[in-house]
DNA sequence: CGCGGAATTGATTTGCGTCAACACACGTGG
DNA sequence: CCACGTGTGTTGACGCAAATCAATTCCGCG
């Protein structure tokens, strides 16, 4: 359990540094939160959090994918959001709440961070760097939510799918190529689809000439896509 | 237009500061936020803002009902959030963005206060109860659009007019009577449903002893309710 | 090579959007 | 006072999108 759970160390406090969320800490702030954070590596499946514990921590994902979700009272389950490395999650109840309001999966391995909420309410009162890039990514998670209301009430799975392919497209036309990061029945999940609905939508893409093959996804033409 | 757009007077800047928002802020903070409040009255329907204008100005709503909704290229509309008097709205932009992402628009007549986004910004560096403030509504904002992203993968209309009933049923059992602060169309948009979705979504839930009259609802029992 | 999880495909069902017709309330003007 | 128009809500018929269930097939990996 030891070399499981540690402070991090220079590899880790660098990739910390570049995340959205403290790229804009000043130099002080930065150090001590850095100093404050707890590392910890999970096997894929693991719990991160259960809905109703008392919120104690939030994260922040070094390696790895993380499923914020919440089950209904029959069983099924509502993924929120799909969280890669450089996220932090649940940073929503530092002024928020004092409970988790959803569970949190590792999806795969996953290294992650750990900064006990009280020291980082502390911080923020003495350092408006910390405020700021609280309420940025606030801001950012609020707007990509948002975004996802919106997908699910007005397009269907094939639109969400060219959607999602669109947004982490490198070029804006032409042709392209994109590796999924993480398996499909993850994808569907976060597309508020059922694994088969995904497949089925991969399928009906193909004659706008996308083709899978595996998790390679080949996009005869960007602009075509945007036409869905 | 002398009329419609003024400075807070005295009934103005005490709705406003008895919001979830203001509440908490220091006195000076307070004071110098509502001496910059610009007041405005609309009349239903009227556009407050469009997506895709750059946003200089967050609101607070003082009263009637303001509906934040997107549409897609071929028209359709999809609800974001339903304000009511005291929300606050737009507020993710003011470290967000500089672009409105939705548009607004007023459900009825409604009287808002406009407050400068690079004001608000200003004041939020020198005064951590403001940046606290910002931080408590965009986490309430953000946890209820996760709810909502839930609701809408999770359950059947039925279940979430039931479930809108029960959070706003201020007894937790036995009979219960609400009524309606605005039309039924408007309900069934943030809600996710078309109005005729709505519609059945009530008359299916007789069998379960609720009855509509108008915007009247009565509810036999809240704990049958609560089985949906 | 063979095993197990992931992905696909097909058949079926369900929930809800859409369109259309109709009921109802309200205010207006003849 | 009533006829009328408009905006709002209800009801019915229909079709489509996607969930569900079940049966393979594919693929990665020991």
């Amino acid at each position: 359990m030891l070399d499981r759970n540690h402070r991090a160390n220079h590899r880790e406090r660098s990739l910390l540094s570049k995340t959205g969320f403290m790229r804009a800490l000043s130099p002080s702030a930065l150090a001590r939160l850095l100093d404050s954070a707890h590392i910890t590596a999970l096997p894929a499946r693991a719990t991160i959090f259960r809905e109703g514990e008392p919120a104690m921590a939030f994260y922040a994902l070094l390696s790895g994918y993380v499923r914020l979700y919440r089950v209904s009272r029959d069983g099924r389950q509502a993924d929120i959001r799909i969280c890669g490395p450089g996220d932090i999650f649940a940073e929503c109840l530092i002024y928020g709440g004092d409970i988790y309001r959803f569970n949190a999966q590792a999806a795969e391995n996953v290294s992650l961070a750990r900064f006990d909420m009280q020291d980082v309410r502390e911080l923020a009162e003495q350092d408006p760097t910390v405020s700021k890039a609280i309420m940025a990514t606030l801001s950012d998670h609020l707007l990509s939510t948002m975004d996802c209301v919106v997908n699910d009430r007005l397009h269907t799975a094939p639109q969400r799918v060219a959607d999602y392919l669109l947004t982490r497209c490198p070029s804006d036309n032409g042709p392209a190529s994109i590796r999924l990061p993480y398996q499909k029945s993850l994808l569907a999940g976060m597309l508020g689809l059922a694994p088969e609905a995904l497949s089925r939508a991969f399928s009906s893409l193909r004659r706008t000439g996308v083709t899978v093959r595996g998790r390679v996804i080949q996009i005869g033409d960007v602009e075509a896509l945007k036409e869905i």
